[in-house]
RNA sequence: GGAGAGGUGGCCGAGUGGUUAAUGGCAGCAGACUGUAAAUCUGCCCUCCUAACGGAGUACGCUGGUUCGAAUCCAGCCCUCUCCA
């Protein structure tokens, strides 16, 4: 493939290349590029903002080059410090092991696994030691590491930080060097780190890395970044249903964002679709379409067809299909309905079910209840709270 | 080492001895409206018991103390920030 062809692949969606040219002369050279990406060990549940970036991994897979897949398990130790307000716990070797295999079993639904190392920086970072550390710390200045936006907006905002998380930024930098990195990829939070991997590479007299940020995926809110701990994420190992409704309910506005970053059609396509909706086209039926690629993409097209059925199904109130089942054993024969709601697990305690009572929020096999001294004996019942949360409940 | 400021519910942030389970905002939940979207409006928003009325238990960095009564006063401790050295 001719190398403008490529580079288009490359530069779809990116967010800056640094610097393009540098990967120009790179992918003259024919060889297949060493790509690295790092991902932190903690969250091990991939979800539709980190597909942004292993999409792009894998495009550079299917142009021939290696993905270097890092796990942070040692700069784990410290959490990245992007973006973040507080510093992290650390994280002992064993969860750290179970997260990896957890993460490799979600990244291959993406990445080709031939073209694929992972890798963890403990490997190297381990060796480094103390005096290696010291050697590393001071190659770079304070006044640099506060140039790093949220480093300076915490010192600014009088908020803590603690040294060693100057140290991350070192560290990932050093992972290029250790791992000879041609590429790495990252949000664009990480543009600051990226960059010192650069910046150590030249100091050890290795080529420099590319940079290529990523734009960040905003959540289901719209305002935040999408992130397991805000709950605003689509994972992409969560149920067909679950993930076709939860984007749609992105935001007619947010869905072309999303569109953009997600969806795999081509950009004539995707245009294609604005001047329809611009011209009167539901944009429901837009987020349909696209819900059905990512749906199909995690599962299958069958599951999207299904996923769409159940989500038309609720729409008219109905219940649906999939409903989890939960069984209550009934200590004296009856149980009051605060308590089922909370027994299973439609509500978190008897008081926020006796408040979705009072609000009209609960149905019995799609009776609405307004009864809050109710007593259920013996049977099977569907109890739904709210639009989304149902149970299949077996009293015995 | 010295001086000062501060630590309140998921978050931000009022509150300086008694209608304070704690104003307000954000987030969240439920309802209405819709395209199960967003926006908007209404209500809810510590837990437990109660059909309800009502009751009980916890909670304002930690530990003690003063008081009939403390988030509010006192002491010690822990933590954060600012300025100076």
């Amino acid at each position: 493939m001719p190398i403008n062809n490529a580079l288009a692949i490359i530069k779809r969606g990116v967010d800056e290349l640094l610097i393009e040219q540098e990967l120009i002369d790179k992918l003259k050279t024919g060889k297949p590029l060493r790509v690295k990406a790092g991902f932190d060990p903690t969250a091990p549940d991939l979800h539709l903002g980190h597909t942004v970036l292993l999409n792009k991994l894998r495009q550079f897979q299917d142009l021939g080059h290696q993905v270097l897949f890092l796990i942070g398990d040692f700069t784990g130790m410290i959490g990245d410090p992007t973006g973040k307000s507080a510093t992290r716990p650390p994280l002992t070797a064993e969860q750290v092991k179970e997260n990896a295999k957890s993460y490799s079993e979600q990244v291959f639904k993406i990445l080709k696994p031939e073209q694929t190392e992972v890798v963890f920086n403990s490997a190297w970072l381990n060796d480094l030691g103390a005096t290696g550390m010291i050697k590393l710390a001071a190659s770079q200045t304070v006044a640099r590491m506060l140039e790093r936006d949220d480093f300076s907006k915490r010192y600014k905002g009088n908020q803590p930080i603690a040294i060693h998380e100057f140290l991350y930024p070192l560290l990932q930098g050093y992972d290029s060097v250790a791992l000879k990195a041609d590429v790495e990829l990252g949000g664009t939070d990480q543009k600051f780190n990226l960059l010192m991997g650069r910046e150590l590479q030249k100091q050890a007299g290795q080529p420099q890395q590319c940079v290529l940020t990523m734009p960040l995926l905003e959540g289901l809110d719209g305002v935040n970044k999408m992130s397991k701990s805000l709950g605003n994420y689509v994972g992409v190992a969560e149920p067909a249903n679950t993930i076709f409704s939860k984007i749609m309910s992105v935001s007619d506005e947010l869905m072309w964002r999303y569109i953009n970053l997600l969806s795999f059609e081509s950009l004539d396509t995707i245009e294609q679709w604005k001047r329809n909706v611009e011209n009167g086209a539901n944009p429901r039926d837009i987020k349909v379409g696209f819900a059905q690629e990512i749906v199909t993409r995690f599962h299958s097209r069958a599951a999207a067809e299904e996923a769409l059925n159940d989500f038309n199904l609720r729409a008219k109130g109905g219940i649906p299909e999939d409903v989890p089942a939960v069984a209550i054993k009934l200590e004296s024969g009856i149980i009051g309905i605060a308590q089922l709601l909370k027994q299973a697990g439609l509500a978190p305690s008897t008081s926020e079910a006796y408040r979705a009572i009072e609000q009209g929020g609960v149905r019995i096999d799609g009776e609405k209840i307004s009864d809050k001294g109710l007593k259920l004996g013996a049977g099977v019942i569907v109890a739904q709270v709210g639009k989304r949360k149902f149970a299949r409940i077996t009293l015995a």
